[in-house]
DNA sequence: ACCTAGGTGATAGTGATTATCATCTGGTTA
DNA sequence: TAACCAGATGATAATCACTATCACCTAGGT
């Protein structure tokens, strides 16, 4: 079988260990190790929905009441900054269209977003042949290649050279 | 050669072809083929940019300077439901996270935006092997499935059977 | 030419996210 | 251990993309 749905059973042991790893990893980032950033990770971790902001908010409440809105949006997307969560799609900021119908899949530029087509027949074959995965009906799909284009590869570079921090 | 960048210059005649059977497909869809849904189909079939809404509003309000971006706003959803665009990404809505952070994919329901993960070690072995890609670099990359989750699945099979429209 | 369902423009409203800023605190240093 | 301060947080205002509303308009069938 080449195309597997996670097993949820996972989730438990994984988060464990990214858990006891997390505070040594902060500081690798440079970041302070906070009980809302821990309280943050925990329910991310803890979760297999995908959640959105507002729901880790609500799941961390629980426990901090104080919490606001706004440190759970600047945690999550800290937490993606230094590698210890990611974004389901990059792309979430706004509707972006295409008038291109036959089936393709897209390059993203990580820092300016330009987006260009691109061709994989092999992929598409792939999942031709797969209309069911679990509990879900295969209808379509759409890669998302990060990338970084020639001009935002040439400013980081430069940026570089003259001693900014790449980040 | 598996991954190739669409090549720009197909746009032109693509474009041509779409525009010539633009107001048959609106019509088979339902649709009246209005001066403004004429002039934002072919300002979207121009573009290779994978534009946003405004950048739509901004290049047809040239030629129609009354139109309103509320027109184009609908009028892009109306194409995608029609099957005359399509989005980027269906994920656009709000940011979703994802604890997990080892490389994965997704399988989101088009319906109640459920998203579970999956695994494709094939297609992570294919792009392994693909460093560039035209004027890009890239890092890596998300698979977005669409899908039917059974419950959403059930619901449509249930409106069907007493006599609710699919759509 | 006439009718009407559906489309449009103007604008108010909503919901997610970000900015601002005063206050607080983790973690380093004395 | 206390004192310090860069960075973190909470409260809230602001922004931005998008949707709802509604009076008026028009495409396309009669």
């Amino acid at each position: 079988m080449e195309l597997q749905l996670v097993n949820e059973r996972r989730r438990g042991p994984y988060a464990a260990k990214r858990l006891s790893e997390f505070a040594a990893r902060c500081r690798r980032g440079g970041l302070a190790v906070t009980p809302q950033r821990l309280a943050i990770i925990k329910a991310l971790l803890g979760s297999g929905e995908h959640p959105r902001a507002d729901a880790i908010f609500a799941a961390v409440r629980m426990q901090h009441p104080h919490i606001s809105l706004a440190t759970v949006h600047r945690t999550l997307e800290t937490l993606c900054e230094i590698g210890e969560a990611r974004k389901v799609t990059m792309l979430h900021d706004s509707a972006r269209y295409d008038g291109n119908i036959t089936p393709h899949h897209h390059v993203v530029c990580v820092k300016c977003r330009r987006i260009r087509d691109i061709e994989i027949p092999r992929l598409d074959r792939l999942l031709a042949g797969q209309s069911e995965l679990g509990e879900f009906t295969v209808l379509g799909s759409s890669l998302e290649i990060h990338a970084l284009c020639e001009e935002c590869g040439a400013k980081r570079a430069k940026a570089n050279r003259t001693g900014k921090p790449r980040r």
